[in-house]
DNA sequence: TTGAAAACGTA
DNA sequence: CGTACGTTTTCAAG
């Protein structure tokens, strides 16, 4: 899908030429990188060079430019100086630190086979310019590197510039749409809104008091410089007297930033070819600035394109309205007769067809396995969107979607190409107007996020139904494992369409208008950019539509996972009442025991360390106590985590001092993590409702689960006493009276019994026993009752093991056994099982046939990794595959159940409320009387999600608190 | 300023 | 040398 849209571009296949201004380059390195923390022994600086070389290698791996070449200024001064003598009277004064790494980076190009122009009496950008030319004529498509504005001249279909913004690493593309779109004017006008306005980089005085947005309208007005010179007269106002008085400064100004294209640079840029490092050169130079071992092979990867192969025919997209994407016309809409007089016009008619229709209505075998006797959900895997697809229209809203802060900024409306754009606060004839026409054509909508939009509408007091698409978790079941950041991520990711960042709003979001949104959107009242973001999320719908048909995967969407994001978009807003006193206690009391442990571990050391950093801790253990390392992290040093310091514990024995420290350290680590984890959840506290309004990501999890996040409520502690006090504090809130808490009993075991058809298994399921202590006596051919607590446990960790793949070492470590027995008792547990151990290779088997691995219900992931050459690639792939349709069907069953459940609720008219879900547990908010109800119909919902070969088993508490609904 | 690593909480 | 997550903290980058 990614290579269709490319097509358009034909005229850029030659390959790709980037022009680098290594002046601007290096200035922005220096002043982005505290010269402090980069310097050698000997006191050179060596910032800017740092930067330089990440900056261009960064760029490099992004864009695999095929040639390349460092334009820089050199000294003595332009032509420019002659006609304006101040010019750059600023930068001449850079700081000596700057200066002195110039020769460094030009030694360091020349080492990595990078070749650097400086032409006397000219600019790097007039080099720039040249180079810009000589591309274009080449066939090449020329990307310029520059923090210089002036460079924007340059910019047309073939040229685009990557300009730094706020942080040096997020680079604007500005093509020739980008460059309208900030300042309103064609590039080749740019030189003379530059004219007008000044540059006071370059200690340029422009016209007094005008800026980027009176030279734009000027020029639009006049068509030009010339034209405004001209018409000089008959611009009134204060402005237009400074503009008459600065006449000649202007014209200077025009003479002076016009960037000379035709420099003789005695080079043609085939010559600009790049990739042969002088590495002994390279090595010299690093080990001179001090660069450590891991700068060396990063930048020396990217510079030696032989290591990474170019992609074939890799082109350079131009961005949004070149490449494809037919941006929506805006209208400002503001009161419903202009909205009514819109749609009329623009909306496709709305009907009573539903958004799916069969597709396949001979097909057999697909509808997976639902409950026959559960009301309300049956994931219908004949159900297509094709036909609604060709009426869709796409609803867009910006603002805040915070879950208890949402705020609307922009609602958009958009089809056939037009979009009607409204901004917040709606009056209320408006609002209802919109809300008609919203509900109305429900059946055809497609959004991306439809939970986030759930949060913004209801902001301004609307309510969201649910779309046709939603192409945020299309997106998400087309390709589960790749995060698409926001609207932008998946456009560049999906539709190879890249759009440029909003300038300016650098925190922020171009996303779904989700987060810290700045007031940039009122900036642009003639909503393009709201009509940009339509367009792609139709781009979006008609992108991932046919590929959820072809794989049956539309009634995934339908009837699952957009109910699901109904459900978490009700629990969200709830969010979870929480007892503020009560966590300010228990925050006190781990801060006091974390530094009571702190005290003694400071005592037991001799010296103040920080226990919290686990370089320190190493050193005080490993050296200066001389204690003998256990295990090693993944990056060699000495691991220091809590079963490391539990083992060196236990050797200690003889050791008074080490072991008060190691005592000391883990408890001060225990403490100090529960105070952290309080600390989060006081800072995460609603002040308006005193509830916590975590946020439900659906399309996080490579599997299908949920995640938690902002705050994850999905780990608080439950495994020990101390831990567990923290659920004391999640309480009913104000007419709720108990939290009631279900959980699902070993359901991937019991998925997995159903999956593979192991007939032992499920009859240890059926008989209702103790099932671990029935499943050890079956693989220790030993009655029930004589099961010692010890092989329980075994067999116990043997069972959960088997889903994640686990290996004999990774067994006799857990369970403090030899390697060799944990062997046996594999082979006894496999021997036992057989066909569980079948299933498990199947699953790994189908993966590398198909690619993919699914779910019960259709869910896919895909395992590329399964073809590595690489082993611990391939084998963590293969564990990957085998774990995954377990813990997706899991996932899938507790959605099925999330939907039932809030469906009972309503049907059965309770006012009780899901409010929770960790993976394979329900949390409820009961109100009143509803205590005998409520447990039944969650349990009910839960248990009959759907039908197995073996049954779910639930259970279920009820209490004043969280913790006190433990059952 | 950014990103990786280490640690640790959950299912 | 067991899957799937999120958060906090430190520290390197030199």
């Amino acid at each position: 899908m990614a290579e269709n849209t490319t097509e358009n571009n034909l005229n850029t296949t030659r390959g790709t030429l980037l022009a680098v201004d290594g002046h601007s380059l290096a200035f922005r390195a220096f002043f982005a990188l505290p010269v402090d923390n980069f310097s050698t022994e000997s006191g050179q600086a060596t910032n800017a060079v740092w930067g330089f070389a990440t900056m261009l290698s960064q760029v490099i791996d992004a864009e695999r430019p095929d040639r390349l070449a460092v334009a820089f200024d050199v000294k003595g001064g332009t032509f420019r100086n002659r006609m304006l003598p101040q010019y750059k009277g600023t930068r001449e004064a850079a700081p000596e630190e700057l200066l002195t790494q110039l020769p460094l980076i030009q030694e360091m190009l020349a080492a990595m086979g990078v070749t650097y122009i400086e032409k006397p009496g000219y600019e790097g950008d007039d080099v720039i310019g040249t180079l810009a030319t000589m591309g274009e004529a080449a066939g090449y498509h020329t990307l310029v590197l520059s923090g210089d504005r002036d460079a924007f001249q340059l910019v047309d279909d073939n040229v685009t510039v990557l300009y730094p913004g706020h942080h040096f690493k997020d680079l604007k593309r500005m093509t020739p749409a980008a460059v309208f779109d900030k300042y309103k004017v064609t590039p080749a006008q740019y030189p003379d809104l530059a004219a007008l306005r000044g540059e006071t980089a370059d200690n340029i005085p422009g016209v007094p008091g005008v800026g980027d947005g009176f030279a734009a309208k000027w020029i639009n007005q006049y068509g030009g410089l010339d034209g405004i010179i001209a018409h000089a007269d008959e611009i009134g106002g204060k402005k237009g007297e400074a503009l008459r008085a600065n006449l000649e400064q202007i014209r200077l100004n025009r003479r002076v930033n016009a960037l000379v294209r035709d420099v003789d640079l005695g080079v043609t840029v085939d010559d600009l070819a790049f990739g042969h490092v002088d590495a002994a050169r390279v090595d010299d130079l690093f080990a001179r600035l001090e660069f450590g071992s891991r700068t060396r092979a990063r930048i020396l990867r990217s510079f030696n394109g032989g290591e990474l192969p170019k992609a074939a025919g890799k082109t350079e997209p131009a961005a949004g309205q070149e490449n494809g994407l037919a941006a929506a016309t805006p209208q400002r809409i503001d009161d419903a007769a202009a909205l009514e007089a819109w749609a009329g016009r623009w909306m496709p008619e709305a009907d009573a067809t539903p958004s799916g229709t069969r597709n396949d209505p001979d097909a057999t075998a697909a509808t997976a396995a639902t409950a026959p006797d559960a009301p309300g959900l049956a994931i219908d895997a004949d159900l297509a969107c094709a036909d609604a697809l060709a009426r869709r229209w796409t609803l867009d809203a910006t603002g805040s979607a915070k879950p208890g802060q949402a705020r609307l900024e922009t609602l958009v409306l958009a089809a056939n190409g037009h979009a009607a754009v409204l901004r917040a606060p709606l009056d209320p004839a408006l609002a209802k107007a919109t809300q008609r026409l919203i509900d109305t054509h429900a059946g055809t909508m497609t959004v991306h996020g439809a939970k986030e939009h759930m949060h913004l509408l209801a902001a301004a007091g609307l309510t969201m139904p649910l779309p046709m698409l939603d192409t945020k978790l299309a997106g998400y079941l087309v390709q589960p494992d790749f995060h698409a950041d926001d609207l932008t991520h998946a456009a560049a990711h999906f539709l190879d369409i890249h759009l440029d960042e909003e300038p300016e709003a650098t925190q922020g979001q171009l996303d779904l208008g989700d987060g810290a949104a700045g007031d940039e959107a009122a900036d642009e009242p003639d909503g393009r950019r709201e009509a940009t973001r339509a367009a792609i999320v139709d781009a979006l719908a008609a992108a991932f539509g046919p590929t959820l048909d072809e794989r049956r995967q539309y009634g995934l969407l339908k009837d699952l996972e957009l109910p699901v994001s109904r459900v978490l978009g009700d629990m969200e807003r709830q969010g979870a009442q929480v007892d503020a006193t009560r966590l300010a206690a228990m925050r006190d009391g781990f801060a006091a025991d974390a530094e009571q442990a702190q005290r003694i571990a400071w005592d037991a050391a001799g010296d103040r360390i920080n226990l919290q950093s686990p370089r320190q801790l190493a050193k005080v253990l490993f050296e200066d106590m001389g204690l003998k390392p256990t295990k090693r992290t993944k990056s060699g040093s000495y691991t220091t985590n809590a079963a490391a310091l539990q083992e060196l514990y236990l050797r200690a024995s003889g050791d008074e001092r080490a072991g008060d420290f190691l005592g000391a350290v883990l408890r001060h680590r225990e403490t100090n993590k529960l105070k952290q984890i309080v600390q989060t959840l006081i800072d995460a506290t609603n002040p308006a409702d005193q509830r916590i309004h975590t946020t439900f990501e659906q399309t996080v999890a490579a599997t299908g689960r949920l995640s938690s996040v902002d705050p994850n409520l999905q780990n608080i502690p439950n495994r020990n006493a101390a831990g567990r006090e923290i659920r004391a504090a999640f309480v009913p809130g104000e007419g709720y009276t108990a939290l009631m808490s279900c959980d699902y009993s070993q359901v991937e075991l019991r998925i997995m019994a159903h999956l593979s058809g192991d007939e032992a298994l499920i009859e240890a399921f059926r008989s209702g026993a103790d099932f671990h202590r029935y499943v050890a006596s079956l693989v220790y051919g030993i009655p029930v009752d004589q099961i010692s607590a010890d092989q329980r446990s075994h067999v116990k960790a043997m069972s959960y093991g088997l889903a994640y793949g686990l290996s004999t070492y990774g067994l006799a470590q857990q369970l403090r056994i030899a390697p060799r027995e944990a062997e046996v008792l594999k082979a006894q547990y496999f021997a036992t099982f057989g066909k569980v151990h079948d299933f498990l290779e199947s699953c790994v088997a189908d993966a590398r046939r198909k690619g993919y691995t699914e779910t019960m219900f259709g869910r896919r992931r895909y395992f590329p990794g399964l073809k590595s050459p690489n082993r611990a690639t391939r084998e963590a792939a293969e564990r990957g595959a085998l774990n995954a349709p377990i813990q997706g069907t899991a996932a899938d069953i507790m959605k099925i159940a999330m939907v039932r459940a809030e469906a009972a609720l309503r049907r059965e008219g309770l006012a009780s409320r899901i409010i929770l879900q960790i993976h394979d547990e329900l949390v409820v908010e009961v109100a009143p009387g509803e205590e005998h109800a409520v447990t039944a119909a969650i349990t009910d919902a839960m248990e009959h999600a759907v039908t197995l070969a073996v049954p779910l088993d639930v259970s279920s508490g009820i209490g004043a608190d969280w913790q006190l609904a433990a059952h």
